[in-house]
DNA sequence: TTGTAAGCGTTATCAG
DNA sequence: CTGATAACGCTTACAA
């Protein structure tokens, strides 16, 4: 690239303003002990050369990049955007920039992120990502970048973590269903490889069933939400009732729209609730029972904590954010 | 930032392993030049000490930054996602970084974006932004900075663009719908700011109505899904039929949904055609008649297109990719 | 094959 | 208030 040679740097500035490059340099970043009348002179040539500081050589001086590295899974679920979403907001608000890692569900995959996020001397880190446990984590703090990690209760020195409290409200729920409808045989949907949340509330859906001493089932689906719907036409040629914990929104719209295409009537054939639930919880038909987390706020909050945890200054370490449970159409009272 | 302090940098590797610098920087280059011996013994330092290089100062030293800047708007809109979903798969594939930068729906902000973009030395550039027009893209291209932009027709040296082909669909869709259906005034909805893709569709929206001569309205609607809903719960007190074209997939479900909800048949009375389809038009119900673009192909057409660039390689400058038209349960044959 | 030394574009520490 | 000059961590001719 011939970038260089055309890039205008500080040093052609200081030339054409008749300055040094270090009163060039307190211009740019605004320091006092520079007179209104060299201040003035200076900007002119920046604003006549065009000049655009190097924000790599500004990072390599300072020793500071400003920029956080988010690690996050490529999925294009609507409730990882959203904390994408959260994060970036406020990251321009603090005027730090973004490096992006998105992993594909691999181990290998995740662990070259980690791996990039230390060479690319990001200030700081905020990590979703369920491949990642502990030990992993630590190989970035250990080289001394503060992250904050998503769904993963890690604690550490340069460690805070955002957890989700979904488990609790779904024992709630499903206890009082069971308790309410002793016939119900409830049916949790399993994805494979969907993560540790998917993991901690299908071990919780168990527990609760197994304390109550009721039957109960584990199906597994396809996380393609059309194949899921061809699954459960299937399915409801068979079965013509059942009370089904999903996923996701379009996992259980996909069961949802099986039952009532097959004929069958929600909720009073057939519930479904959905465990992480999104704006498309209300636009679908029915409307579908869901946990809600704003996941807008989750990202602003990582990157608050992140903020504090860069200043030493994070008192607690790990925020947990409980969800809502919003009965809407698929489940009945 | 005690940071620096704590880095294992080049320097000590080279010490601790008895060679030079150039070595050191050698070997992880992984250039040859090197003994076999040699190489295994700073291979044995490096993995002792823990070196990762510094992109950073790889980047200055090099003039390189193996980075490209995103620029897209922060709405968490599925389409956006699956865009930057397609750029960092095959940004990853390249061994490419991202830096991100997500605007906000001003003009303001985009132009900040842009400034950021320039000052971060970004090799390259992907720009998915309906407030920046030509003149602001050629602020970018003036740094050498190559870039690729989504939606919207620019052309220049260091420039080439993707542009979606929606309208000459619609304008064949309305134009069999509307001789069919001699009675039927289409309505098009209008969302406030929505971008340049909204106009243009409107704009051939309009002027099939008057090529035809046939009467039609544009109506405002809110770019919230839910509001929308209310409103047209409204509307559909007074109005009892319709055929309405909405800018995505959520508002034409909101319409839908309040056709529905208002007792009204759908498409029998009421008919709804999305511009922008993505999965939920096949998860709503009725599914939604639309017009389909991959757009992960779009994120990887669009680096593939700018590391043609960046090599002064590419061709075809514009690349235009047409949408299929997916009819569905909203609008009658 | 290896080492020396001069960059890369900034900032920061001193003197002046 | 301003200017030299040495960092920052790495690459890359050029020499050896």
């Amino acid at each position: 690239m011939e970038n260089l040679k055309e890039r205008v740097t500080i040093y052609e500035v200081a030339k054409a303003s008749g300055v040094s490059l270090a009163t060039v340099s307190r211009v740019i970043n605004h320091q006092g002990n520079v007179t209104e009348a060299t201040r003035e002179k200076v900007q002119a040539v920046i604003q006549r050369l065009g000049y655009k500081p190097s924000g790599l050589a500004q990072a390599l001086a300072t020793n500071k990049s400003t920029t956080i590295g988010v690690v996050i899974p490529k999925a294009n679920y609507v409730y990882i955007a959203s904390v994408l979403n959260g994060i970036a907001e406020v990251a321009k608000e603090k005027n730090f920039l973004i490096s992006l890692f998105l992993t594909s569900h691999s181990k290998q995959d995740a662990l070259s992120a980690v791996e990039k996020v230390i060479t690319s001397h990001v200030d700081g880190a905020i990590i979703f990502d369920d491949e990642l446990e502990e030990e992993d984590i630590s190989k970035i703090t250990s080289y001394y970048v503060p992250t904050i990690v998503i769904n993963n209760r890690v604690e550490g020195e340069r460690c805070g973590c955002i957890v989700f409290g979904y488990e609790g409200n779904l024992r709630k729920i499903l206890t009082e269903k069971l308790n309410k409808d002793k016939d119900a045989t409830p049916v949790f949907l399993h994805v494979h490889d969907c993560g540790r949340l998917l993991a901690r509330t299908e071990k919780a859906f168990i527990s609760v069933c197994k304390g109550l001493n009721r039957n109960y089932s584990v199906l597994n689906v396809d996380d393609s939400s059309s194949r899921t719907y061809e699954d459960f036409v299937e399915y409801f040629k068979k079965h013509k009732t059942g009370y089904f914990v999903a996923y996701r929104d379009s996992i259980a719209a996909a069961i949802a729209n099986a039952a009532t295409d097959s004929g069958l009537r929600i909720p009073e054939d057939v519930e479904v609730l959905s465990l992480i639930g999104t704006k498309y919880a209300n636009i679908t038909r029915p409307t579908l029972s869901s946990f809600n987390i704003n996941m807008q706020d989750v990202g602003k909050r990582s990157v608050y904590m992140l903020m504090d945890l860069m200043k030493n200054e994070l008192e607690k370490k790990t925020y947990r954010i409980e969800s809502v449970y919003k009965k809407r159409g698929s489940t009945r009272e």
